[in-house]
DNA sequence: GACGGTTGTGATAGATCAATCAATAATGGC
DNA sequence: GCCATTATTGATTGATCTATCACAACCGTC
């Protein structure tokens, strides 16, 4: 039982709230690439530059990180969208220019892939709970921006999921027309 | 190393196809619910009725599994628009009969599930040429069956994955609005 | 009633992975 | 310059899961 090798010499420490960022970063795309599932803990660790047992000081479990990464990408995405709806005139400008930035979303790819494959693992009823809550507060925040009626609402996250699958399978061209005829008619 | 107990005794055998056919039912369940990677032989076999290495006979792998599986499916989707299609007078009528054909496709639950599934299992490459190819029949069907516009199609496509994606969450309502004011307006 | 093909299973190898634990190095306050 | 705190890791455990293999029970048939 040869004990550890004495660790080089001095590597930086960073604080605990930087390395959950770093953790949370690289969750991020393991999780977009693979699922909850398929992703390991060692990949995350591996990808945020720390070892795999360090995950477990600073989140207690692999669910929870799941769960962060969720709670992160739902607050981006609003972000994005809060951004983009200010200074609209009506609802219809206001889901428009919302719709334009979902290329933008795409641009970052994880964003929307952590989004469905957080759909996918929704088998399991705390997850699914969770997942519930924040897809009903991205829809409540659209509406509440936009001003919208539910069923341009509706129609509105229909596209978004559009998007989604055809940008993991690779067939933009599948979801383009979408965005380009539905409002912006010249 | 005590050899296997006797097995009880006579235990009507089936035909490989027939045990196939099991085998495929059971997986779609399994697969719709739990996804590909979390979803295990062992439970496909149990709810089919055999042994877990008997997949084996009867599959080479597990990912062939997953794969038949998804062709099944969509085979199922294709049967049942083509069916709803028939007797349609002109393209938006067409997809409209499609539509209302969803809710029963999501009675079965389980079909749409393993195409969500699907989705997010294609960040392995080979799943998603696969996935990316019963797709692709998907739309260009539908395209042929009703003779609707590209943009008529994406957004017909949208309808669907939001369905599907409501469906896991528990959250129907917030996908009622696009098949009741899209195209019944009195 | 032996035989060859088919159906089916138990045991198990081999791999992976989440999670725990004890131990150790750096840091900051005093 | 010491001490408590905080960051960080190596080693490991126990569980789980795909896949293989050798073997057994069944079936038609000559």
């Amino acid at each position: 039982m040869a004990l550890m090798t004495p660790a080089p010499s001095t590597l930086p420490r960073r604080s605990a709230e930087d390395r959950r960022e770093q953790v949370l970063e690289a969750a991020i795309h393991e999780f977009a690439e693979l699922g909850y599932q398929a992703a390991s803990t060692a990949a995350i660790a591996r990808r945020a530059g720390i070892s795999q047992p360090y995950i477990y000081a600073l989140f207690p479990s692999k669910q929870d990180l799941f769960l962060a990464v969720h709670d992160r990408v739902v607050e981006r995405i609003l972000s994005t969208f809060r951004e983009a709806a200010q200074g609209a005139t009506d609802p219809q400008d206001a889901l428009h220019r919302m719709g334009t930035t979902y290329p933008e979303l795409i641009g970052d790819r994880f964003v929307l892939l952590c989004q469905l494959q957080a759909y996918a693992a929704a088998g399991d009823p705390e997850i699914r709970e969770h997942v519930g809550r924040g897809f009903g507060r991205l829809a409540g925040e659209i509406r509440a921006l936009s001003g919208c009626t539910p069923a341009e609402l509706a129609a509105f996250l229909a596209g978004g999921m559009l998007a989604n699958v055809t940008t993991i399978l690779g067939m933009p061209e599948l979801c383009d027309p979408l965005w380009e005829e539905k409002h912006g008619r010249a």
